[in-house]
RNA sequence: GCACCCGUAGCUCAACUGGAUAGAGCACCAGCCUACGAAGCUGGGGGUUGCGUGUUCGAAUCACGCCGGGUGCACCA
């Protein structure tokens, strides 16, 4: 519908030769407003000279729109050109909810665009804690609305195995072993504190007795089986979650590939980087940034910034034409220097998306939870699903804006289950399977909604709250469209609660089941399509819609 | 000190990217179950959008300055 005025409204605008406008189409706030509204006079009214008024009054007066799916057209308010649909229109868009079923709502608006998405992305030198939580969920929601809404998605986990972290990691392992032992040993000054370290010695107590007692230098025993344990641990909380990625990049390929002194000879030989105080420097000032930054250190070992640059400048030669990146605010700092390398090494970065999310705090019994991986007390991911549940977490996570500093009150997430907003979601879903249960049992045949679709007359439904509802449904699609070009996810559940809460109403004003077999199955079906936007909405959301609860 | 993010109802947050009367949930008050799920619905109170100046037809949204909170500012990642 949009596409069609956007089309009609353009040749208006020629045929009075006002200049060309970038055409906003919003859903008015109030319903008595119409269906869809445009701002484009008021926009045009500086530039032709008139008064806002008069601008729309000339378009309109040109509009010739087509009455089976345009009903009325009005001005409004200060120069606002408000649409109403043809319910004609409202009916037919609304039976392709039947019609593609699980699949309504997806589109081609991302025209296959190869589209990498990175996130995640912990080391593995600890379980993930409470706070990845938000950047998992976020990240996996955004995943799927890219994939629902037409772009060609890679979902992708960026680690690290080797250096200080993993070196750390092995020692902290090594000095719980021979704690265990019984010996008396230091823990290292920065070492990993978690309970889960012990753990892991203890599994090499088991297996390898105090065969490993003896000091050795790389501790490379006690490093791996931390590794692993640790990577275990965090796809196996992944899993739990629903969250499932493509690729799993290891750093270290792109030093056995020589992608990392690829980029110093490269940086050199732009003069971009240079030596000093026995260390290799990027030269970032001279591309506008604060200082320059150490890439390679005196030790020979790069810091994170280099294999960075390098792993950003690969998903562009690996093809990827739109890169996405998703970081906590704690490494905010990190993004200006990395995307200047990219740059500089000669790929443009407007095609790199970084979204930033806000720390996150864990409230309990009023107090702020600790989560620190060096915290023995940390509060991890599995602590958090256990205690609210999959569900919740992917809902609560993916509600709010991503630069919001979020409060997660677990207590209140437990003790108000209830009236938990993903509750009211799955509520409705599982009310709207009882009545199907219902009308099935009554004789209709829903299992080919196509067919069920076509037999049915929509133009029944003729209440307000049926057109609403009617109305909102067919939006689905549009919806997951901003998201995708907002980046926004929390927009779907916003929808969402809308399209329940339209349901609820609907619901307590009509009722479905009646002796009026024509009229009940209209409403039959709009309950269908409503069944259908909620759980392909949840099903984006990684949220399960159930059928009964 | 510098950079980035945030400040909206008692609390947690929206506001379709500059639009019409700033909206939801929780909490509070008052109603609604002899028919499909009351985990629901209806109504009510609650606001100088942190403060100020500016930009324009129009600002929670943009600019500048304060105030308050968060996150960074490593030869850690």
């Amino acid at each position: 519908m949009k596409d069609y005025l956007r089309a009609e409204l353009t040749s208006a605008l020629q045929a009075l030769s006002y200049p060309a406008v970038d055409l906003i189409f919003d859903k008015p706030k109030v319903a008595a407003h119409g269906d869809l509204t445009t701002n484009c006079a008021l926009m045009l009214a500086k530039q032709v000279g008139a008064n806002p008024r008069q601008v729309a009054q000339a378009i309109v007066d040109v509009l010739k729109l087509d009455a089976a799916r345009i009903a009325a057209v009005d001005i409004a308010g200060p120069g606002f050109i408000n649409f109403r649909f043809a319910e004609t229109a409202v009916f037919d868009n609304a039976k392709k909810i039947l019609v593609e079923g699980p699949t309504f709502g997806r589109s081609a608006f991302g025209a296959k665009r190869k589209t990498n998405i990175e996130w995640v992305s912990a080391n593995p030198t600890g379980p993930l804690h409470a706070g990845h939580g938000r950047q998992v969920i976020l990240g996996a929601a955004l995943a799927n609305i890219l994939e629902w809404t037409g772009f060609d998605v890679t979902r992708e986990y960026y680690f690290n195995n080797a250096g200080n972290q993993m070196r750390n990691l092995g020692e902290s392992v090594y000095a719980r072993y021979r704690q265990e032992l019984g010996d008396e040993y230091l823990m290292p000054e920065n070492g990993y504190q978690g309970d889960y370290i012990k753990g892991i010695a203890h599994t090499i107590v088991e297996e390898f007795g105090d065969s490993k007692r003896a000091p050795d230098d790389d501790k490379e025993l006690f490093t791996k089986h931390g590794e692993q344990w640790c990577f275990d641990a965090i796809k196996k909380t992944l899993a739990t979650l629903g969250v499932k990625h493509d690729v799993f990049y290891n750093e270290d390929s792109l030093y056995k590939t020589g992608k990392i002194t690829e980029v110093v000879e490269e940086f050199k030989k732009r003069d971009l980087a240079y030596e000093a105080e026995g260390a290799v420097w990027f030269r970032a000032t001279a591309l506008g940034l604060e200082s320059d930054r150490v890439i390679v250190k005196s030790t020979g070992e790069p810091t994170y910034r280099l294999p960075d640059i390098a792993y950003h400048r690969e998903k562009f030669r690996r093809g990827f034409e739109l890169v996405i990146d998703i970081f906590g605010a704690d490494h905010i700092a990190t993004i200006p220097d990395v995307l200047a390398g990219v740059r500089a090494l000669g790929y443009s970065t407007d095609n790199v998306k970084v979204i930033i999310h806000q720390m996150v705090a864990f409230l309990k019994g009023g107090a702020i939870v600790k989560m620190s991986k060096r915290d023995a007390n940390g509060y991890t991911l599995d602590d958090l699903i256990a205690e609210v549940g999959v569900d919740a977490v992917h809902y609560f996570f993916v509600m709010r804006g991503a630069n919001t500093q979020l409060d997660f009150d677990i207590d209140l997430a437990k003790q108000q289950s209830d009236s938990n907003p993903v509750y009211y979601l799955q509520y409705a879903h599982a009310r709207i399977a009882s009545i199907l249960r219902f009308a099935a049992e009554a004789g209709f045949d829903l299992s080919d909604s196509k067919r069920f679709a076509e037999t049915t007359n929509l133009t029944l439904l003729s209440s307000k709250e049926e057109l609403d509802l009617l109305k909102l449904l067919a939006d689905f699609p549009a919806a997951l469209k901003n998201c995708a070009e907002s980046y926004e996810p929390h927009r779907l559940t916003l929808y969402l609660r809308e399209v329940a809460e339209a349901f609820h109403r609907f619901y307590h004003e009509h009722r479905v089941i009646s002796e009026d077999k024509t009229l009940m199955q209209s409403r039959v079906a709009l309950c269908l399509m409503a069944k259908t936007v909620i759980g392909n909405g949840c099903a984006v959301l990684n949220v399960h819609a159930p059928e009964k609860m």
